[in-house]
DNA sequence: AACTATTTATAAAA
DNA sequence: TTTTTATAAATAGTT
């Protein structure tokens, strides 16, 4: 109802945002008594603005306390009982949101962001600045290949370590005994571990060196 | 609002005071939650029919019990006894912090900035570039250290392999000659290529394990 | 804070 | 109740 239709949602201007607060508020005032005198009914209103400015309204002939105390009966939600459990469970849900925003203003300073992925890093990035969108999809794709590369030579090398001490420990065995080689023992490491790794261990990840 | 103009007095009729109280009833109900979205707007609505039959509204993100805090703090009235002041208190120090930070946040979202003073803009600016900056240097921080894992890792890598082939010759040699060890060889390439790596190459780069 | 073109709510009717 | 419809009321954009 006005000049032209408008979607519900937040007004970004702050300014429009509080000239309609400023009129719908009055709007639903007026409502509300007009209800209270045509049809006989209680109501209780309270309109908080977003600055914190304060309104309300409640039905002559009761007050806010009756209201809620009838409520209180038909809801059967408590709103105040001997353990206080809604003022504890409210004062919990409220620090975990002032916790959630804590972290995310730290993230925004630069504080705390060793323990995001580089996918978080990207959008927090992304979040502080719209441009040079392009050159970090790159970084991150190289970090995601260095990654990559580091996992897999590094399963190799374990893999080598573990070779070579069988090897040292066989040459050991066979400087004191003269005897036969670890081959039984590597078996046993393949079956243990269900690697299917050729013993003859040399052409292996062949563009390993390739640079990043 | 409709065919005919009303007085807003007492609709004597009872039924039709029951069609009108249902109808605006909805319509009430709809106008608040449309300032709660449009205004940001927190609105705590309570409506009894003279039946008795009750209806409710309060804003998401909210809870009744929120509403009645800030309704207790602001207008003084006491809804209830000094047993809660200690929990109402703690909230509404809370909720305060929580508030300085949603408005911080709105702000390095770039939201809400209209009310800013040149001043607080030109921090907000600084504040925006600080984050960017050391978040673009934990970044090449992490690259760079990945980038040197890698290559001590290949060179390792290499090392062992190299020894590990050493091994496998002179393996050989001994299944067939039943002789001594290629020691001998690997001080050779240890002398040829200046490494200092110990033949036990067991306590080798402990923490490439540590993820990137 | 006022002005109006429109949209929205709703009184009366079905 | 719910739907329809003519009309009153609320209000978005403008000044």
């Amino acid at each position: 109802m006005g000049r032209g239709k408008i979607e519900i949602k937040r007004i970004e201007n702050a300014s429009n945002r509080q000239v309609t607060y400023s009129k719908r508020r009055n709007g639903i005032l007026k409502k509300a008594k007009e209800i209270t005198v045509l049809c006989d009914a209680k109501v209780s209103l309270i309109i908080y603005a977003s600055s914190g400015k304060m309104h309300d309204y409640c039905s002559p002939s009761t007050s806010l306390v009756d209201i809620l105390e009838q409520y209180h009966r038909q809801s059967g939600r408590r709103l105040w009982d001997p353990k206080h459990e809604n003022l504890s469970n409210e004062i919990e849900r409220i620090k975990r949101e002032n916790d959630r925003m804590q972290i995310k203003l730290r993230h925004l300073n630069g504080e705390d962001i060793s323990s995001l992925n580089p996918k978080e890093l990207i959008a927090l990035e992304d979040a502080l600045e719209n441009g040079l969108v392009s050159i970090r999809d790159k970084q991150s794709e190289k970090m995601e290949r260095m990654r990559k590369n580091g996992k897999m030579m590094e399963e190799e090398h374990n893999y080598l370590k573990f070779v070579l001490r069988q090897q040292e420990i066989a040459r050991q065995q066979q400087e004191l005994a003269m005897e036969n080689s670890v081959s039984a023992e590597i078996d046993n490491y393949q079956r243990e571990n269900h690697h299917d790794y050729a013993y003859h261990v040399q052409p292996i990840q062949p563009n390993l060196q390739e640079r990043i």
